[in-house]
DNA sequence: TCAACAATGTTGACATTGGAAACAATATGG
DNA sequence: CCATATTGTTTCCAATGTCAACATTGTTGA
C-alpha cells in the first residue's frame, strides 16, 4: 500500500532495467530477454531504456559486466575465508565460482550466452571479464611460486582449470545433473572438492615402475 | 552456366536451409540466424521453410543434431586411427572433438549457443547429444577396465574431461587464443597432447613424503 | 490415362521487436 | 525564476516469426 503514484521520473531506471532483464533471463532463457518487456516490467515506455543504454546489446553488456564483478567478488570472498595457504586459496576460487553460479543463475546464463558482445565496443565489460580470469591466474601463480603446483604455462593451466570449474557450474545452472553426479553435486563445495581431488591426483594411473 | 531456371520445387530445400543457416551463424554468430534470410539464400519465399521445419527452433535443432552426429563421427574416426590401445583411443576422442570444432565452427557455435532447445520436444537431438557423450564414456570405461585410468564415478570423470576439451575447443572457435596459448594451440593435436599430459600427470605437486 | 490427392512453394496478413525522431515533463543551476 | 539538460513518451518504420489461404507440382490408383 505504498505510493501508487507514478512520478514522471523513475528514480533508478537503469538498475530496474537490469533487474528486469535478469528476471526475464531466468524465466525464459537468454531468448526471453526483450527490451520492451524489460521496460514494461520497469513501468516505463518502450523507448525509455534508450536513455540509459545505447540499445539491447548495451543492456546485455551491462548485465554481463555486473555479473563478472559479482563473480570476482564471490571468488575473492571465498579466498579470504580460506586463509593464506596458496593451495587452499586456489581451491576456494573455484568454490567461489560455483557459488556465484548457484546464487546468480540469471547472471551466469547471460554472461556465457553467445549474445554477450565481446567486442572492443564494451571495454569495461572486457575489463571485468579479464579481472575475473585474473583472480584465477593470480591463484595459480601463487601456487607455482609456493611450489605446490607444477610449473607450466600459466595461461594454459588457467584455461584448463577454468574449463573444469565452468563445466561443473554449467551443470548446476542448467540443472541437468545426470544420475550419479547429482549425488555429490547436491553440495557444490563437495563437488568442488572432488574436482580438485581429481585435478590434484591426476586422472591416469602412473605406469608401474617394474 | 548451368540451368538458370527456377523450378517450382527446390529439390532439397531442407538441406539448403541447413546450409544457409550455418553460413549465417558463421558470418554473424547465432544472432545472425534468421529464418527469412535463410529462405532468401535458399532462393525460396519466406514461408517455405515451414514445410520442412515446425519453426525456427526446429531448424536450430536440426542443425545442432547434424552437428552432434558429425562430432561423434569425428571422434570415432580419430579413435580408429589411434588403434586399439585404450589410453590412445581416449586421447584420440579428444583430438576428434577438437578437429570437429575447427572444421565445423558454424555447427560448433550453434550447438553450444543457448538457443538450441534441449527440451523433450526434440528427442532425436537429445539422442545425438547423448551419443556424443557416450563415445567419451565408452573410452573412459575401457581405460578403467584396462587399469590405465583410476577408478571413480564414470559420469563425473566424463564431465570433467568434456569440460576440459570443450574449453580448448571454444578457444579455437572463438579465435581468442590469448598470448602464450596461441603458440601451442596453433596445432590442435599438440594442444590436446599438452592437455592430456596435464590430465595424466596431475596439476598439483604431490606432498613430499618426509 | 487422368483425375484425385499429397507435397511443396507463394502471397498476404498480423503481432512483436529493435530502433530513430519529435515532443513533453521534470530537475537543476545560474 | 527562468534556461537548459535529463529523462520519458508517442509515433513511426523495417525486419522478424508465424499463420492461413491459395497456387503449383509430383504421385498414384482406378
Amino acid at each position: 500500500m505504498a505510493d501508487e503514484k507514478k512520478p514522471y521520473h523513475h528514480g533508478d531506471l537503469r538498475a530496474a532495467l537490469i533487474h528486469a532483464a535478469l528476471e526475464l533471463v531466468q524465466e525464459n532463457g537468454a531468448r526471453g530477454l526483450t527490451l520492451r518487456e524489460a521496460a514494461r516490467r520497469a513501468g516505463v515506455s518502450h523507448a525509455a531504456p534508450y536513455r540509459h543504454f545505447d540499445g539491447k546489446e548495451a543492456l546485455i553488456a551491462a548485465v554481463a559486466e555486473e555479473g563478472f564483478r559479482l563473480m570476482s567478488r564471490s571468488m575473492r570472498d571465498e579466498m579470504s575465508i580460506a586463509g593464506s595457504d596458496p593451495a587452499a586459496r586456489f581451491n576456494a576460487s573455484g568454490v567461489g565460482y560455483l557459488r556465484f553460479a548457484v546464487e546468480h543463475p540469471g547472471h551466469f546464463r547471460l554472461m556465457f550466452s553467445s549474445d554477450v558482445p565481446m567486442d572492443d565496443k564494451y571495454p569495461s565489460l572486457a575489463a571485468a571479464g579479464a579481472d575475473s580470469f585474473g583472480v584465477l591466474v593470480e591463484c595459480i601463480v601463487n601456487c607455482q611460486q609456493a611450489g605446490v603446483m607444477r610449473a607450466g604455462d600459466v595461461m594454459e593451466i588457467a584455461l584448463l582449470c577454468w574449463s573444469q570449474v565452468h563445466g561443473l557450474a554449467t551443470l548446476y545452472v542448467e540443472g541437468q545433473l545426470p544420475g550419479p553426479i547429482g549425488g555429490v553435486a547436491g553440495d557444490y563445495r563437495k563437488a568442488m572438492a572432488a574436482s580438485q581431488f581429481w585435478m590434484a591426483g591426476g586422472l591416469m594411473v602412473p605406469p608401474r615402475d617394474k
